[in-house]
RNA sequence: GGCUCCAUAGUCUAGCGGUCCAGGACGUUGGCCUCUCACGCCGAUAACAUGGGUUCGAGUCCCAUUGGAGUCACCA
């Protein structure tokens, strides 16, 4: 068999969903694992739903997401141009071939006779009305500057068989094709007809997309068997759903890849999460690196029936990618999030190092953080600790002498304090927890806090932590 | 409504006639660890939609029912 080509063929409509993008790396996936080619195409044959810049969005995550294409707009192809549009007068000329094999007519057909066409089985149907024109007056009509389409000349009788690597054989009987529209009045071809065209212009023999397709593809076949030509191989693949019964769509106001990343997931947990989502490993593997997918991706492994987005699990595999930062490139990341906070005398290292395994997503940094720059009075009932034994009794003996070691320590820092702090217990002879629980409340006023007492006043810094020392030992009067 | 497809826990899934009183993961939950939280570790939780067949034997094959998805555009 010739090498394998693969496509990814989405139109601008104004960004890249995340259904979309597992299309995509699946068929990039199905391409590197095979040797072949993945190749990217613009289809843009709707000039209403035109959106300035989607293109643009689309080259980004798809280089973005390393799903790089060997052949497309952006990056030249020996079966250019690879946006449709640009390839207009191709169409005609094939709908024309089809016109003269009897495989495709003109129709004249307005919107009002359309519209007044009887409903079969509860959908209106085109009823070949124009297929009995003669040729004269077709000819007639034509020259007469009538608006046209051209339709695709279906058969009545049998049934169409095609076989879907993922679903198995699919039969539809040929009574159940409409007469699609091929060419346009507009003159541009619909969606359905470029796409079998340039497929095959463009060497593509395999087909992957989503399952919205696996019952119009006979009339694809039907196409390209009309045209003799060889048809590919297709791979469709369920639907991503926001719940049982919506598929993810951003018109719902679901997430697309850009949300994902600006809500704090890294794109390299985006892809190995919608790697998962319809598609599983022969073996138990989770958390993949992109590699990985390659080397073990398989279309045995697709699913057939429709997965729901977890938005839950997305973010468990976020955080395996986050810990696994090096503290550079998790800072360097994280420093977005990190300036929303206004953390001005901080030591951002010193953050970081706090955070990095206590968040799931970069968004909560914020939550994290706010202690830092705001303190503001607390009920005191936060001292009380059944298991520390503590409470805002032991809290005001012990506070004073907390702040009492913390003031002639000559070190500042986790270490110090740590010890200073242990120092104390040693001559309180109490249990850890009486002292370090009453000191981290007191610095934070927190129940929950991204690090413990002395890993706190270490970040907050001499003066700081004196500063809120005194005034929660203060109000515990 | 017609047609096509699908159906294992709340969710993602393994399973391709016996090795499954169903395995992994997220979630939930108990515990350990621990300067709180988180991490990590150990344990628990919960599923073969229903009903008929076929077979010595069915989650696995067939049929029906139910449920769900997709499709039926001069949209892609």
């Amino acid at each position: 068999m010739s090498q394998l080509r693969t496509r990814f063929a989405p139109s601008p409509t104004g960004y890249l969903h995340i259904g979309g993008l597992r299309t995509a790396l699946y068929s990039y996936l199905y391409a590197k694992k095979n040797n072949g080619k993945f190749i990217l195409r613009i289809e843009d044959t709707d000039r209403g739903r035109y959106v300035e810049g989607a293109v643009e969005v689309i080259y980004k995550t798809l280089h973005e997401t390393g799903l790089n294409y060997d052949e497309g707009p952006d990056v030249g192809g020996d079966y250019g141009p690879y946006i449709q549009s640009e390839r207009a007068n191709e169409y005609m000329k094939y709908a024309l071939q089809l016109v003269e094999s009897g495989d495709a007519y003109y129709c004249f057909c307005d919107e009002e006779r359309l519209a007044s066409l009887p409903a079969v089985n509860g959908a209106r149907r085109y009823d070949k009305h124009c297929l009995s024109l003669s040729a004269e007056e077709v000819k007639q009509r034509l020259a007469r500057g009538d608006k046209f389409v051209i339709r695709q000349n279906m058969p009545t009788e049998g049934s169409t068989t095609y076989h879907d690597a993922v679903y198995g054989d699919i039969t539809v009987e040929n009574s159940e094709l409409e007469d699609q529209i091929l060419i346009k009045s507009d003159g541009m071809p619909t969606y359905n007809f470029a796409n079998v065209i340039d497929d095959h212009l463009m060497g593509i023999n395999c087909v992957m997309r989503g399952t919205e397709y696996l019952s119009s593809t006979p009339k694809y076949n039907l196409l390209y068997d009309a045209f003799g030509w060889e048809r590919p191989m297709y791979i469709h693949m369920p639907p991503i759903m926001k719940d049982a019964q919506h598929k993810l769509s951003k018109r719902n106001g679901d997430a697309s890849y850009e949300d994902l990343i600006a809500k704090g997931f890294l794109k390299d947990a985006i892809i190995n999460y919608i790697a998962l989502l319809g598609w599983s490993p022969k073996d138990d593997s989770e958390k993949m690196s992109f590699d990985e997918l390659i080397e073990k991706f398989d279309v045995s492994g697709i699913n057939k029936s429709p997965s729901i987005f977890d938005p839950l699990k997305l973010a468990w595999l976020n955080s395996l990618y986050i810990k696994e930062m090096t503290p550079e490139a998790f800072a360097e990341y994280a420093s977005k999030w990190i300036d929303k906070c206004y953390l001005k005398n901080f030591d951002k290292a010193l953050v970081c190092k706090l955070i990095q395994g206590r968040i799931e997503t970069f968004a909560e940094i914020e939550d994290k953080l706010r202690f830092l720059v705001q303190f503001d009075d607390f009920d005191v009932a936060l001292y009380d600790n059944q298991k520390q034994k503590t409470n805002a009794d032991t809290a005001r003996e012990v506070l004073p002498a907390v702040r009492d070691k913390f003031e002639k320590l000559t070190e500042w820092n986790n270490a110090s304090l740590y010890a200073a702090l242990l120092e104390l217990v040693g001559e309180l002879g109490v249990k850890n927890g009486k002292v370090l629980w009453p000191a981290r409340i007191a610095l934070t006023g927190l129940a929950a806090t991204p690090g413990g007492a002395s890993e706190i006043a270490e970040l907050l810094g001499r003066e700081e932590t004196l500063r809120r020392l005194d005034k929660s030992i203060c109000n515990l009067q």
